[in-house]
DNA sequence: TGTACATCAGTGAACGCGCGTTCACTGATGTAC
DNA sequence: TGTACATCAGTGAACGCGCGTTCACTGATGTAC
């Protein structure tokens, strides 16, 4: 091998890091794959020896980001249940950098814009979130956690991105109590 | 005068109008000045005596949409308080005709990359909207009906966005079920 | 052990295209004399 | 009433730039003999 086994591998792995934080901090459309490439110490020519375009690294960029944040929460629930999860994900740290927050909230305005191949990787990894919140749940059958779940998480999200989007920094911090208020509400509440 | 009087700002609104409208289908990148004033029946270079730039021009047409969907919202609260608002907001039609539906909700992921002036714009219409919702509430002082307000519209925000987002059409009507759910329960819980 | 060839991850130029913005210009119509 | 000029909404060419994708090529190293 003119390289060391595992090494296309590896380099794989690399672009969808990068391009996983760059998507989230600025968007989809703002990354271009020349400057992704350049990210990761390539050049564009070789991006389609790994991807087959560049919706295919998106579809792997989110899940990838979706998976790690997973891991993320999951930890957290393991230490402190869903309090845990949603005071991780409404906090500044999510809010203010997003290249370590929740790909879904930097982004589903426009996967929801996407093929129906990006939007299906987005639905798999979203599934196994609404999973984790679920089980963090005490009140209700399966299906009724579970659409409670699914709600609690639209809320993190929209309110996420609602402290991103407003001009005032102590606003911003209110829609973050809010939602974390809220939620907790919706965690006890039958 | 070379044209009727109110002509240029009938140009203007119209401009705002399709902006609107089209921003809200596909993002505000994806959409560019040239082929926006064609819609509108006007060639590119005419911009500029409108607008000062395209950041100017989101601004406006932001506000243009949120305003209108405030009347909307408001009619239906009008007739049917909170519940209405919500299925009008988690509606079928807010979900698939997103150039009828809600600026936040197609936008807010690009809003909270723009400019402050950009954001203050949204902040302005975003408080009104809150403002509403927090006068259906039937529980509560104002500091806490303003809170839970602000969670109502996150939730219902990012509720749409995830029904758009999935890739299989059953789900999406959960979404929209489960969110309509949970906003109901919020709107009763104190 | 030494040479010829195969492999393949990555290179970089090229394709046509649309982007946001600027600016000298057009041409229809109002006003001044 | 007729002519000259002012006004200004809108035109369209031009600027440099980056986009996603393709493809002939490079060059380091493994394998075959």
């Amino acid at each position: 091998m003119r390289y060391e086994k595992g090494h296309k591998s590896a380099t794989h792995e690399r672009i969808v890091e990068v391009a996983s934080r760059r998507f989230r901090m600025a968007g989809l459309e703002a990354v271009g794959v020349a400057s992704l490439m350049a990210d990761a110490g390539l050049t564009r020519g070789g991006f389609y020896a790994h991807f087959c375009s560049k919706a295919d690294l998106v579809s792997q960029a989110v899940a990838s980001a979706l998976d790690r944040m997973l891991l993320e929460l999951g930890e957290a629930a393991a230490a402190g249940g869903l309090e845990a999860i949603v005071r991780v994900y409404l906090g500044a740290r999510y809010r203010d950098a997003p290249e370590h927050g929740c790909a879904a909230a930097s982004l589903a305005c426009e996967i929801a814009r996407q093929s129906h191949a990006v939007r299906a990787a987005f639905t798999r990894s979203l599934e196994v979130i609404v999973e984790l919140i679920a089980a963090q749940l005490p009140l209700g059958s399966g299906g009724e956690r579970r659409r409670r779940a699914v709600a609690i998480f639209g809320m993190m999200m929209g309110t996420l991105q609602l402290a991103r989007a407003v001009a005032d920094q102590r606003l911003s911090d209110q829609i973050l109590e809010s939602g974390i208020e809220a939620v907790l509400t919706l965690g006890r509440t039958p």
